[in-house]
DNA sequence: CTGAAAGCGCTTACAG
DNA sequence: CTGAAAGCGCTTACAG
């Protein structure tokens, strides 16, 4: 049975249930027919234009074309002028090279992964612009991978990435998972260098934050106000960045010799709703604390939630100290006092660093630089005063005394 | 001159001035065979795994490996006995499917080019997120481009798509300037989707706002509690969805018979600064607005800034309509009275869409839908009144009167 | 300086 | 069911 369609064969073979079936043994070779001639008649600017198709049109060889297009310099200016012919019709067919077919050749790709927790996040969205900017100055694209930080959905990425064969990854590791493996990563040689977080392995480059130092900076300015029912919300100690802006909270209670309340010490996943729920919980007990750390732009957000549903006011009845710096934290009233984490500039040293891993791969005399102990930075963070932050009211001040 | 490396050929030919020069014809051959000799003598884990290493170590053909691998049902037992030894081999040396190799074979890739602004702005970002997420559905990776509005950037993105072949782009067109042509997309059979703005050629499907009523929403809620000095801070009027936010304003106040004041429509690039330094210049004019419309989330920030600056009082001095529904904005105080835009949906569809069209362009029998009409569509805004707008000061409004 | 040829790593009709 | 072969679109040593 045939039906009539607008594209070769023109009439195709269907079934009783008028399905088209293009394996269909009998019309199969007439198919195949059609579908040549079909593409002889089309207007070459349907498809994608070749060098073979140029080259086919100026009566050369591919070789020449490729030359011309590459730009080598020719000396003879009857080469010159060939291939400035060659060029002008490129140019006017729109041939677009396929870098897939010369990455295949070329064994080299311009195209780097990303791997990054959620990009909704104003801290990894400027992450995310410095990278992509800084690599495009290099001519390098981005391939844009979310984790949500679910370990699998990362493990998945980094599989994917390995198909594309990217030259580079920069990622910030999503919290590991004992039962989640990771493909050996050793055995490819594509290059990683990991920002903010440092995965367990520490085979990789990273780019982080001074974690204790940028703990200890909020919970000593609170200190120093004379707080000291301080909580901290932190993400999953699974990840070290908690782990060590948590060891920066004790030091800085050691180093003020007073003791911590393990009570105010409070840890769950990078989300806003943890934030939110776990700060109503510090709200409603008894002896509420006088002031909280929020660890992250997340949990800043929804610690900000919590405290406006219960009108909580801010830094009369609780101060708060947030983590980052987006836009927005200098537009609250009052605006917040944070500790500012240099993600800009650590975005692009992190670039620059997979940049410098790539090129060592390509230049042979570069062997001690790969095979080199990973290179790890660390970045001092910054404590910006602004509204939210205050000494205690007194009377919360004897409450925290009579505790102790 | 020689010196010595750890990798081959151990010694390397270099000149005086100690730069290793590969091309020295006397040490090619040499070189070369040394080459081969350390490729034969490396341990495969350090090369990527091929088809061809697979089936070479279980004296197969590699199409057996490939067909294996693809997970090709198979009735004999012994066929498929085999088939998972090769599997299991495969997972022991981490093969890794070449996908650059794949796709210049099948001439399908599974990656489309994403084409925003900027990603830092939370309007985008939610974008990305749902369009990434939607396509990861589907099996389909983001190649992401951030064109900072700039016709130029984008223009040289689309030319990288077109080279890297993506399946399908969907971007948000920059401000269009005629001094920059983007090279003919009808000679690409590569799908576009346009989201949240429509370029001027009209060709392509669109996903947009109903920006008329976007402005109008605002707008007419100013009105009705009383406001006639509206200002309305805009993007570039060579964006339509500006004009049409614009012509919104309009109509709203045709509707409420009250004539437009020209001097309070202000209209500039979408950056937070201009909105700034504009809402300052309109809160330093003798007859200041007693409301604001802010029609994007940069605009916002810098409307924002401004008013914190010059000490406004929001809502009693001045009342301040936003665009969009950050989560920011309700941690405002006062909380931002809003037109929401339902951006998470509308990136979910043009996902959805340009999946459809890529599956149209891979089904002969579907040439109709490929040539149809593009298909547009606009979503519905949503006024949230929240704590930032109430009816003028009546000051103010006598003097509006007085004015008119 | 140019062209013919090989080959990057896959997939897939074709012949056995 | 399997293997030999062709070919996707490039680049690039090699021989002229």
């Amino acid at each position: 049975m045939l039906c009539a369609v607008e594209r070769p064969p023109f009439l195709l073979p269907i079934d009783k249930a008028g399905r088209s079936d293009y394996t269909c043994k009998r019309y199969h070779f007439l198919w195949r027919v059609c579908i040549k001639l079909w593409e002889m008649s089309t207007s070459p600017a349907d498809q994608n234009t070749t060098l073979k198709e140029i080259s086919r049109r100026l009566g050369i060889s591919p070789s020449t074309v490729s030359r011309a297009l590459s730009g080598q310099d020719l000396k003879r200016p009857q080469a010159r002028q060939r291939a400035e012919e060659i060029r002008r019709l490129a140019a006017e067919l729109g041939y677009a090279p396929n870098s897939i077919a010369r990455s295949l050749k070329t064994n080299q790709r311009r195209l780097i992964g990303l791997i990054i927790p959620d990009i909704m996040n104003d801290y990894y969205a400027t992450a995310a612009t410095l990278v992509q900017e800084t690599l495009a100055e290099e001519d390098y694209r981005v391939m844009l991978c979310v984790t949500n930080d679910d370990p699998r959905t990362e493990a998945m990425q980094m599989r994917v990435l390995r198909e594309e064969r990217v030259a580079g990854i920069i990622r910030v590791p999503a919290p590991q998972d004992p039962a989640v493996k990771m493909a050996p990563l050793r055995a490819s040689p594509i290059p990683v260098v990991e920002l903010v977080r440092r995965s367990s392995s520490h085979q990789f480059d990273a780019v982080l934050l001074d974690d204790v130092q940028a703990g200890f900076q909020g919970t000593a300015h609170l200190l120093e106000l004379g707080h000291r029912e301080i909580a901290i919300v932190l993400g999953p100690l699974s990840v070290e960045t908690a782990r060590q802006r948590l060891e920066g909270y004790r030091l800085a209670f050691e180093r003020a010799q007073v003791p911590v309340n393990e009570a105010l010490i409070c840890s769950g996943p990078y989300r806003r709703e943890v934030a939110y729920s776990v700060t109503l919980a510090l709200l409603d007990r008894p002896h509420r604390p006088t002031a909280i750390i929020a660890t992250s732009n997340e949990l800043v957000i929804g610690t900000l939630q919590a405290l406006a549903e219960r009108g909580m006011r801010v830094p009369e009845e609780i101060s708060l100290v947030g983590f980052g710096n987006a836009d927005w934290f200098t537009l609250l009233r009052p605006s917040l006092t944070t500790v500012a984490l240099p993600i800009r500039q650590m975005a692009v040293v992190a670039a620059h660093t997979l940049l410098a891993r790539i090129r060592a791969l390509h230049d042979p005399t570069a062997v001690e630089q790969i095979e080199a102990a990973p290179v790890v930075s660390r970045y001092a963070t910054q404590l910006i005063v602004r509204q939210s932050t205050q000494p205690p009211a007194h009377g919360s001040s004897i409450r925290t005394d009579e505790c102790l």
